[in-house]
RNA sequence: GGACCGAGUGGGGCAAUCGCGCCGUAUGUUGCCGAAAGGUAUUACGGUGAGGAAAGUCCGGGCAUCAUAGAGCAGGAUAACGGAUAACGUCCGUCCGAGGCGACUCGCGGGAAAGUGCAACAGAAAUAAACCGCCGUAUCCGUACGGUAAGGAUGGAAAGGCGAGGUAAGAGCUCACCCACUUCUAUGGUAACAUAGAUUUGCUGUAAACCCUAUCCGAUGCAACACCUUGACCAUCGGGUCACACCGAUAGGCUGCUCGCCAAACGUCAUGGUGGCAGAGCCAUAAGGCUUGAACUGCGCGGCGACACGCAGUGAAGAUAGAUGAUUGCCGCACGCAAGUGUACAGAACCCGGCUUACAAGCUCGGUCAAACA
RNA sequence: GGAGAAGUACUCAAGUGGUGAAGAGGCGCCCCUGCUAAGGGUGUAGGUCGGGUAACCGGCGCGAAGGUUCAAAUCCUUUCUUCUCCG
């Protein structure tokens, strides 16, 4: 399963403004539908529609090697969950880590992502 | 064994399952583009994937661009001597000074005898001297004038030190010795400098104050860079013309400044790189630059050494919201009786050479001191 | 990634070598008022350590550490934090 990245910053301020909020311990996710979903799956080479994920650390939570093993973590608890239950699809993520993200594991992730995409209702029937 | 000095090394390991970036090979008929050739998504296999500091951005280079980068001025940097190097503020060796019994360590270590400035308070006086004291002369016995740096008090700093001569009292005023210093000579050394001798002088400190001397530096940095986008406006004087055009000078701009260069553009004003209605519009926000380089490893050889030379071998990240990981188990190390807890500092972003700062445990080599204690 | 700027009481800050580090707001106390606000008066303490019954005295203190100087908030070096800018 490959992401494909959100890389504006005014879209992560959309997001935070207009999207929908869960928050657990470790994390906060905003969703939002993707209006340019349709043209992105076009220029993707099987037409399908994609989820755009954003990743947001903040410099708070530690150096750099904090972080970036903060961002390895969400983006494998992430991919953990995908491949249990399928997300819908067509929306932009945008995915907050919290202080205390910091000395989780990935399986801990794991359960704040579930809990909080059940909060919004983006598991497919 | 102890105490200490110096130089280096090191940066946890193994297995299973799942996963990511890049490169190569195959696949690519059934996905996509194409008339085709072919290209590509995908999938499989193989290879490879953070550091000693990747950090701070404090220096030095490579590389790139510029309205020519050339000259001069300004400004900045460095500062014992000799060497190493692409270069350096780095490194090596030596000298001098300071510290240590010693191994050894530390030093922004040129010039204050070119010039200028500053030295608060205190003190009589701060680069120049008379407050007290001492001595002489005059005296209305209150003091006034003159001489004097031996003594006093202040200060970070007070006019070389001690003795003798000398004098009204004193003073390098004179002499001997000592100290510092200038210049010269001899010897050793590439040189800084050292030693010895002669000679002048007796000089406050500060250059991380201005400055002087010597040497070096064009500016900007990969958001460099390859024409940023679009629209509007553009003055004055002289020559020239029917009027434009055109030419010259100025305003304005480029550079820290001048010479220099541009002058309907290299000038001026707005505009876009995301406040909302409306994630609209545009597509150079793509793709490159991007990793083979003063490279690393081993051996030989020259040199006290930094380092140089020769031979052989290796291919060792190149992303672009940013890969290099996650989970589980076992072992190692530290603390703890145990359960257990902890396992440093820290993440490439054009690339190198240094410096500085951060850093858990462990390991190796060379040397010094004392010979007390076991 | 790169280029710069600034750190001084609780807050805003002045001070570019010389006593004892200006000033304003804030804060405390007093006056005014039946009470409060506003107004007026007066003080605060620069923090900390040591000594002293106390008044007060001494040391180190201008983000931190080291250096130059007789003397450093000021000059130099290193370092930490905050902020700004970039085709």
């Amino acid at each position: 399963m490959k992401f494909r990245a959100i890389c504006e910053n005014h879209l992560y301020s959309k997001a935070y403004a207009k999207g929908k909020r869960a928050v657990t311990s470790a994390l906060a996710v905003y969703v939002l539908p993707d209006y340019s979903a349709k043209k992105l799956a076009k220029a993707h080479p099987e037409g399908r529609t994609v989820n755009r994920i954003g990743l947001t650390v903040s410099t708070k939570l530690g150096g750099a090697v904090v972080r970036s093993r903060v961002r390895r973590i969400l983006r494998e608890g992430l991919r953990a969950l995908e491949r249990e239950k399928p997300l819908k699809v067509g929306f932009l993520i945008v995915i907050a880590a919290r202080s205390s993200a910091v000395k989780l594991k990935s399986t801990d992730i794991k359960q704040n992502l579930n809990i909080a995409f059940e909060k919004l209702g983006m598991f497919k029937l």
